[in-house]
DNA sequence: TTGTATGCGTTATCAG
DNA sequence: CTGATAACGCATACAA
């Protein structure tokens, strides 16, 4: 089954097939309706190895994700976000492929080989790094990609699907502040993070804005351990915050146990609230507040815009990641007065 | 960067330098070597798109996921496993290509065309289902396959890194049965999975060989809802049970939850173990007590047999997967007569 | 043992 | 608007 299969049986050549499939001009609408037809009832689809050889598609874009391999599976958010990307490629037939890589020489090397081999038409990128060196190599390659990013690309680079960090940690902030409280501490990720930095600044300038003292911010690498640490030394304090919002749920429910194991009732003692959300976050007792986003659709759409961007002649604008919204559960309430 | 200029730099043509480095017969030891040399010194890596083509590697490997995609991020499995594969894969510069099915009809669909079109040399196949479909398609289409099994393979059929469910469960219920618990339920995935069925087989020969009766056994279809569902109607029977173990640690800690609202204390008035561990299982209080396995370990194991099956030209013998062990943690402990 | 020629399926160029 | 024809980079049967 191939396009000279499909030439033959509409009468035409494998050239007019070619451009009658891949809606550009040089064929008549009348025979181009006919081949399609023929296409359709042959079932016929092109072969993307030929395609890619012909430098034209791959039908695949890429996914590399720098995290150490074990500590992958510990947060939900990638595989929401692979399964959302799949969902909205599979709508053009256009796959995914994985890598995981180690260290950012390793992910640049990976670009580098996957557009001499035109192995992929696209690559999407996560966790923006202020002065983020794959930004400009990917320009360099003239690779498409977009970014999962907290705010619109710069112009001339990748567009981004971004999510407000600074809208997101306000909301968050106004709800305990409507509680009563004043202590607010914060367990963060790393500092090379744009998301980090943002939510950082977002923070100062809300507890400035009420004249209140700045917040307290344990940096963590995401890890279990650190988590648990961060939220010990918090609670050791001599004045302890009254709530803590931490950047992801791994830490936040790392710090619910620390808190249990020092005798630290949630909510009544400390509230707890996260900005990331996924089951777990439902599942542990007290239920975590959390900022819950829908990643699944943040891919599906991060999708889509690679997809327009890798059909696209030019730069597509960046775009608006779904909405973030509070789910008030049961780790935060009024602060006590001990 | 081609073939032809590997030939041309050490004096041979592109015949010698495809047989060079694929290591097949016609060109001697000495020639070999120096264009090996040739080769790795000008970085050369042969277009994987011409190689799909001219019928040889694609270089990708297919794994399709048949679960709902909302569903997906809750279980750490697939994260773990699909970073095990993708570890195991990138050391012979293979990637791995995603997709996750809405049906079985869909996933039958996309190993057919995946065949066509040369776009996988092999997949990797979860979830074994008794009378399995997917396996007949495979031989028939002749596409290189390994199962994540609790068994090794019929003969003739794709080659399983197994874990031994059976030999699994018995550790689990002899630890809980050392223990004293003789009331011992079990919240089980679908009865539609090989591995489902399997434990069920072992948990009720254990228990018949020591002349208990036999277990409760209420089927979930592996969401928070169903599991938690399931916790409470075991709570709520008259001769509550004095341990319950969970086929994942999604149900066991909705069951955990479950108990708390229910004011029944973990572990004192019940035991609480899971066969499946993850991040979750050490962060929730109490810990739960699991059976773990390091699945990524598994994905690299599967993903190098996969590799040796493709290169093979017979079938190739299953393989037995990472060890499970018994941690204990702190939501099991002896049961209190109530 | 080595080189030459052809095919893989598509896209793109360039005459008609 | 259409139809030959040449790449694309590699593998391989075949001839030297």
């Amino acid at each position: 089954m191939t396009s000279a299969d499909v030439a033959h049986r509409a009468g035409v050549s494998t050239s007019a097939v070619s451009y009658a499939l891949n809606g550009r001009p040089g064929v008549s609408d009348a025979t181009r309706a006919r081949i399609q037809a023929v296409a359709a009832e042959l079932g016929w689809r092109p072969n993307s190895a030929a395609r890619a050889l012909s430098g034209a598609r791959a039908d695949l874009v890429g996914l590399v994700i720098k995290r150490p391999a074990r500590s992958l599976g510990t947060e939900a958010f990638y595989t929401d976000l692979i399964a959302g990307l799949q969902s909205g490629l599979q709508e053009q037939h256009v796959g995914l492929s994985l890598l995981v890589a180690s260290s950012l020489e390793d992910e640049l090397a990976i670009y580098r080989e996957w557009t001499r081999d035109r192995r992929v038409d696209g690559v999407v990128l996560t966790d923006p790094r202020q002065g983020d060196a794959r930004l400009e190599l990917l320009t360099a390659l003239g690779l498409p990609a977009v970014v999962l990013s907290n705010h619109p690309s710069e112009p001339g680079q990748a567009p981004t699907v971004w999510i407000d960090d600074g809208a997101v940690t306000s909301t968050l902030l106004e709800y305990l502040w409507a509680l009563g409280h004043r202590r607010i501490a914060r367990v963060s990720g790393p500092e090379k993070y744009e998301h980090t930095v943002r939510r950082t600044a977002a923070m100062a300038a809300f507890l400035a804005e009420r004249q209140a003292p700045p917040a307290q911010v344990v940096a963590t690498d995401y890890s279990e351990g650190d988590g648990a640490r961060a939220t010990r030394h918090l609670l050791s304090r001599r004045k302890a915050p009254t709530a803590i919002v931490f950047d992801s749920d791994v830490l936040a429910v790392a710090g619910l146990g620390v808190a249990y194991e020092m005798g630290v009732s949630v909510p009544r003692d400390v509230s707890i609230a996260s900005f990331d959300d996924s089951a777990m976050a439902r599942l542990v007792r007290p239920r975590l507040t959390t900022m819950s986003q829908d990643t699944v659709e943040f891919g599906e759409r991060a999708a889509r815009l690679l997809l327009r961007q890798i059909d696209a002649d030019g730069p597509v604008p960046s775009e608006q990641g779904p909405l973030v919204t509070l789910s008030v559960r049961d780790s935060t309430s009024p602060p006590t007065s001990r």
